[in-house]
DNA sequence: CTGTAACCGAGACGGTACGTCGCGTCTTACT
DNA sequence: AGTAAGACGCGACGTACCGTCTCGGTTACAG
């Protein structure tokens, strides 16, 4: 356990002290000065820390941000069981567009798919370590209504997801309009009366 | 008549070779190295171009792709009328796919609406320049729609267009996803039956 | 004598209302900024006049600042004849004092006998335009005192005015001394008694 | 003892290696192209150093050749003792004039005196840190003729020295005249017969 | 009495160098 | 072995002037 103990770091491992700081100074400098002003330069200097040290465990200031911002998504979105597809649904858009527009870690996502559109290997990590995983949890409520029986069993997934969640990511990303209950129950029922629920 | 003329720039107006020059030599740059490898020393050494011309016009190089890109948007992406709003929507949302994944301004809008989440004054400007515009044209044929019945008049513009465009979107930006015809005929397919056409 | 009417530049001669602007608008800026913060641009601006108007009448800004500087050095520093070349020389070199240390022309006298230094070419400029006839006027109480019989005909006049002048001048350019009336009197003291003058 | 070792820079001190390379890039670039010709841009390329390492120890151009230049005076222009004055003054007169016409070191203190007539505290450093040093070693040979009984103890040392190596200067700076080893002893004489050395 | 040529202001243009910022690499001394 | 410190080569930033150019205007003489 060697590993749990505080230190400064030695021959027996990294600093836990510098990583902490690294990631909130990194946290910080997105939330102060938006994603140009988050230099290696800046986050050393305010997490008291030697550049050396940063690009030893990080390749680059976007991997501090992912490692700041992977802790955060899967334990926001993470679907409830409520037994009602409708009610899953309503409730699960609705923290996910909270998510997207109103944490911390939803500006840090924003911040991450921007550069993403500029880094095709950004991308390909941004999906294959995070949005994977969330649409996996994103796609729960589905799959338990297929399960139910109140979806059929022909449901392509994928397709219902995009269209579920696509227009709040685009009001997100693209518009930058609101993306109040209203809109996301409105997609919610749009969605069933379009499978035929009820 | 003389500002028809063409010049090299002189109190009277500017040089439209040395505009053209910069406009290309960006976008030449951003499909070869992406936007990070658009610099404003590049596209002047490209155009052939002192770099106090491209400040002199553009207050930076995010304004310089901007420019380039707002001739392309309009001419691609006005919907036709083909009588019929199921055909209308497909063939418009198809074309929007395609401009979006496919097209050199298509790539352009990208590397903006990526800025942009970095940038809210770019945001802004992205979307009171020319999303807001691409929004009306987009509306067209639900509007015409309307006024032929085939659509309730009650009908909310602006969510049904969320709905129509949205997953588009976020195929484009977000999962990284290819958008065929399928899909976009799909959405359009749901999107008229939970509004209860045929 | 169209030439000496008051225009603003045509066919028949340049405007002279531009070119006493340009002249002082140099020499104010030499005073105020210094050598440095003479530039084509800020004369022009400063003079309201255009930058090319100053190109065509004046290769270079060192140009403009000789042509201010070369109307004043003769009526300042031709020495009187008191008919003693004691008194003749005390008071010249008291006037050489004084014009190279406190007059606004001695401040572009030494201006551009700093930038000589780094311009061979403006240095024979110097030389063959102003230096000359100062040394010519400067050698005329020498030579007055030969004829008078108070000097050998065989002095060597170069020689002389060197050993005169070139202390004063040593003080200004190099150690920055004040030069004051008992220094130029103790030279010409020594000059004499080297000489063999009472 | 780690100060003492070659190294390309780090926490403990600056790399000495980059100090020679701009230092001898400066001063070869004064002599190939002069004073305009020297910039940090070209300094840098020269010297295979990055300009930030120049602007880190070095706040302008002209502390460069100003360093580069401390190094060589002294070491020229210290007087010898040959026990005879005005053997000393010739000797010492003549390796002035060599070393402010021929040498690079002179070249380079021409340029700086230059700058210096444009520049204030340039003046004064060069003053401070140089002249007045030069000065010192200059009036060694009068000391210790004040000192031998060969010149009066009343003997006022600055004027001495001014009278002595002004017009040098003055024929250096000023006039562009060659300055002979006759000139110089020509100066050494008149400077005795006026002081009533034999 | 009208056309036109030389001068004027304005300022855009291709350049060079400026001084600054941040990059990613490195070396060192310390713990 | 890991860390704070920070010098290094490098590339781009945005600015200031350079010297050249074109433009539309304004005279005052020549035709």
């Amino acid at each position: 356990m060697g590993s749990n103990t505080a230190h400064r770091g030695n021959r027996h491992g990294r600093s836990e002290e510098a990583r902490q700081a690294v990631l909130e100074a990194a946290d910080d400098l997105l939330a102060e000065r938006g994603f140009a002003g988050v230099t290696i330069e800046g986050i050393a200097a305010r997490a008291g820390v030697a550049k050396q040290t940063i690009y030893r465990w990080w390749p680059s200031k976007v991997d501090v941000l992912l490692e700041a911002f992977t802790e955060d998504m899967a334990e926001h979105l993470t679907p409830e069981n409520l037994g009602d597809l409708r009610a899953d649904l309503r409730v699960h858009l609705a923290r996910l567009a909270e998510f997207l527009t109103e944490s911390d870690p939803g500006a840090v996502f924003r911040a991450l798919t921007g550069q993403a559109q500029h880094d095709p290997q950004l991308a390909a990590r941004l999906r294959d370590d995070h949005l994977s995983h969330q649409r996996t949890r994103d796609a729960l409520p589905l799959r338990r209504a297929v399960e139910r029986g109140e979806l059929s069993a022909d449901l392509d997934l994928d397709l219902a997801l995009d269209h579920l969640v696509g227009p709040i990511y685009y009001r997100v990303l693209v518009t930058g309009t609101p993306v109040p209950r209203t809109f996301t129950d409105d997609l919610v029922d749009a969605f069933l009366r379009s499978h035929g629920v009820r």
